[in-house]
DNA sequence: GTTTAGCACTCACAGTAGTCGAGTGCTAAA
DNA sequence: TTTAGCACTCGACTACTGTGAGTGCTAAAC
């Protein structure tokens, strides 16, 4: 199970138990064990902690913890003659325990409003940077799923003619989404008519989800306009279908180089698998769709074999609901290998994730 | 320069030249050459030749006639003591004369039939459907760049109220292409005066290019709606800037994965340049712009040096402008390496773009 | 004048052996 | 409990060698 650095606080009783009766000296080292190999991405021995971090022992005495450490199960060796490397469970407990607070640079801050304000008129565009200077700032593949159209509350509905045989359909969402979709009709209609129309759609439909437009409520709609019962109807329908399929278009992936210029994946086979799982737009959505019943604030981190999916067991992922006006439209991730760097990346998912909510909320609500 | 298939007939005098003096044997041995090549990414020696090409001469033979062709400058030998790969030169001529015509398979059209129809409905999802299937069906990666809305006709345009102090600008361009805008307002508007406006905007505007709404045309439309002129001023503005920057959201590319499936890719550092040239959409933009200009119809081919841009030296570029009732308005392109299926892919190319204007054609035209 | 057989030559590649050094575990002394 | 010392392990690197695909050249055959 993921837990984030936020649930902290309600920590499972037996990590607890882990953390209280570990010597200091060996959180001291496991740290430094943790911290050296995020930074280098080799393993690391006795002597380089005993040197670089001067925690007042010998090199021999840190063997000796570490070899304990590594019966617990906290660290691993590669092969016999090379240095320690945490295992998954010494980073869960490195990012649950261990781990220095890690507060953004003013440069970072920067960066990202830079690129977010410029773009925060249009919801897409947003996004898009979003997922670009997420995958920048934490040198990983950064994935951003944006709001969805199914659950999202209708805000405003408008028919716009388009051609003599069809006609737009707008739908503005409470996030700020506005989807549309061209529907061909079989008997041209005439303006005021769409316009009469757009406002009793509207009348009816405000605030109602997309998902929940059938029904009663449907029903209703049509013996209120049942002139045009037979043209509402394949509008819903339509309607629904694409809603339906706009789901896959929600998610963006970006940084894809920086993931291979890891040296974990410096192999084009190590990386594959990964690229794969990340080109494709469906598992992605699936797989990052349950942090969004978690709820806003906090980063939530998944340490590779913590990862249900196969390919990602060597990876670790990073992310945060965001939302607006308190309610979870989207998520943000980053996908990095299980060396990385937790402390500035969990930062960064948690303050890109809080600023694009507060964006959010600031421009598209509704007053 | 790119001489493409389609201008086969007003091929340069010199190519011509070459293509006619050139024995018809050593065209045999070139095109098996490349042929084989092609399908196994090893170098050609002359005994395979012999074997799997019955040309009815000894190996010896070839062997002397590729000593020929590599003065030439067709082919080249990566060492001494290994088989012969063609040049650029020799891809070149290949392409010009001696590839062999190509049509898909039924079942290549059925895919491509299917994944774009069952999108048609709506642009985006359209083109980043149409960028998927052409990396699968090519295994290359690819490009699409969607109809920009800096030059296409406005065939509708739309205000919306949206929320007390913003409404959303509608625009729909002859394309197809529906980009919005959300406008922040000073004072509330009401419904029936956007609805005046949209009507009179419709009037002035329809027809012309988003980049023509300047100077004479914009002043007539501020001085016949002058209680708005400060409202309309900034519209303008905002929509202007968010044309500019919309332009960017344009280049879809797909099949990254595929891309470092090729064998001369395999090792990551070849490969980083072009999947960097590849996530930078701008670059895209501007290196597949130039393609626009020379008018739908045929497939036009980049190989090797023939690219400007450093990163692409290594890779062939096989690109087709498509568009809505013969006016370009996109382009559609698959990177590969040298190595890579001309044959194939030119149709294939050639196909997804004449397919996807007619299927704009179809959908998005004005009657 | 072509074409072919024969042969010496080249060179990438794979496999083997040897060396080096970082890092360990264990033992015994402090 | 800590530390120094030491034997040991094993990956990484280097040097060397054999193998084989493929060439270029020459001389004979057509």
């Amino acid at each position: 199970m993921a837990l984030g650095r936020a649930e902290a606080g309600k920590i499972e009783s037996g990590v607890r138990a882990m953390a209280e009766n570990m010597a200091d000296r060996k959180k001291a080292i496991l740290r430094a064990v943790t911290d050296d190999y995020i930074s280098t991405a080799e393993p690391v021995g006795s002597r380089t902690i005993a040197r670089k971090y001067g925690l007042g022992v010998s090199s021999a005495t840190i063997r000796n913890e570490m070899a304990d450490l590594e019966e617990e199960g906290y660290l691993e060796q590669p092969h016999v003659s090379a240095g320690r490397i945490p295992s998954d469970k010494g980073y869960r407990f490195y990012v649950d325990s261990l781990m220095p607070e890690r507060n953004l640079t003013g440069l970072e801050e920067k960066k990202i409003r830079a690129e977010c304000a410029k773009r925060s008129d249009e919801i897409q565009s947003l996004i898009r940077a979003t997922a670009k200077v997420l995958g920048e700032l934490s040198n990983c593949a950064s994935i951003v799923i944006g709001p969805g159209v199914k659950t999202a509350e209708i805000r405003h509905i408008q028919l716009v003619p388009f051609s003599s045989d069809s006609i737009l359909v707008l739908v503005v969402t409470n996030a700020g989404l506005v989807e549309h979709k061209i529907l061909s009709i079989e008997h041209e209609m005439n303006p005021v008519d769409l316009e009469n129309m757009s406002r009793m759609l509207n009348h009816r439909l405000r605030g109602r989800s997309l998902s929940q437009m059938r029904g009663k409520v449907l029903r209703d709609i049509l013996s209120d306009l049942d002139a045009y019962a037979s043209f509402l109807e394949q509008m819903f329908e339509l309607l629904l279908s694409a809603i339906r399929s706009s789901d896959e278009n929600r998610v963006y992936v970006d940084g894809l180089m920086k993931l291979l210029g890891q040296p974990e994946f410096s192999e084009i086979e190590r990386a594959r698998p990964i690229l794969e799982f990340l080109e494709s737009d469906d598992l992605v959505l699936t797989e990052l769709s349950g942090s969004a019943s978690r709820g806003l604030g906090g980063a939530q981190v998944t340490i590779g074999s913590e990862n249900t999916r196969e390919e990602l067991r060597e990876c670790s992922v990073i992310c945060a609901p965001y939302g607006i006006r308190g309610q979870v439209v989207g998520t943000i991730a980053v996908v990095g290998p299980t060396r990385i760097d937790y402390s500035l990346t969990i930062a960064l998912v948690a303050h890109i994730a809080e600023s694009l909510s507060d964006l959010l909320t600031r421009t598209q609500s509704i007053k």
